[in-house]
DNA sequence: GATGAAACTCCATGACT
DNA sequence: AGTCATGGAGTTTCATC
């Protein structure tokens, strides 16, 4: 990828509704010409969406954790992931090297909703957990500095 | 919060750039309602922000890995989210209750910097590190189901 | 790939209920 | 809080280089 898409991925990546008009004034390009960069950042999938970036005490999902989970019969077919996409508090979902066979990042209301949350878990995927709480979140989704790039 | 506003905040969290109209045909208001919702949102810090879903993969950082850290001297000050605030390929830091003090999810472009960035971070906050690879990621950044509110 | 212009759609604000 | 009206911006496409 070349310095201007660079530069399109990191404004965006900072400010997702940005307009093409200022993207234009920023990159140096005329609005069309970035139009057609951006619509092919799109199609190629190096920009997978937008998304807000929301608070979560404000919408009631006050508590987060990760949640390691190890499977309880590693012989079984690892399908994991996909037992667990029904539960929607379940927001990410990362298979990792280690002891553990992924990490699962959670959303919930109160640590009631986490403990039931678990037992769903446990039960979607036939899995052990391990449960770290996150106590509060100094920063996140920081945007990457993608420089001047590999070289 | 009010269901309307749940609703809005569900479908920017899904697409963070759906116009106007649109959110006003999805939620049956004007525009100029939903745009003053919106607006609202924004200034209450319910929307933080918006931002361009990324392939890391695709701008040269194939590598994510959880860094969870300790301090070396646990009577020094905790002040280690702001000593890693310079590193930005840490894309988020969070203090979590166990052994250990914060989470850090990292991006880098290769084993020899994440190598690099486990000295950097170890360096900047005076912590002992343990680090856990991301092999690959089922799925992330998924939107939280509002449903119908608390009730 | 980039550009400028045209047609279209959307945004943002003000007057009013 | 909401609607409607409106002028100003922003988006999208197209012919052209």
């Amino acid at each position: 990828m070349e310095e201007i898409d660079r530069r399109i991925v990191t404004l965006l990546a900072a400010d997702g509704r940005m307009s093409f008009t200022d993207l234009a004034k920023e990159t140096g390009l005329s609005v069309s010409a970035v139009h057609q960069r951006v619509r092919r950042l799109e199609k190629r999938g190096v920009i997978r969406g937008y998304s807000a970036l929301i608070d979560h005490d404000a919408i009631g999902l006050p508590l987060t954790a990760f949640v390691s989970i190890k499977p309880i019969d590693p012989s079984a077919a690892d399908d994991a992931p996909d037992r667990l996409l029904h539960l929607t508090a379940v927001e990410a979902c990362h298979s990792v090297a280690g002891d553990e066979s992924y990490i699962l990042k959670v959303r919930v209301e109160s640590p009631i909703a986490l403990e039931h949350l678990l037992q769903q878990i446990r039960a979607a995927a036939n899995v052990s957990t391990r449960t770290t709480i996150v106590l509060s979140t100094p920063f996140e989704h920081r945007t990457p500095d993608l420089g001047t790039g590999p070289g």
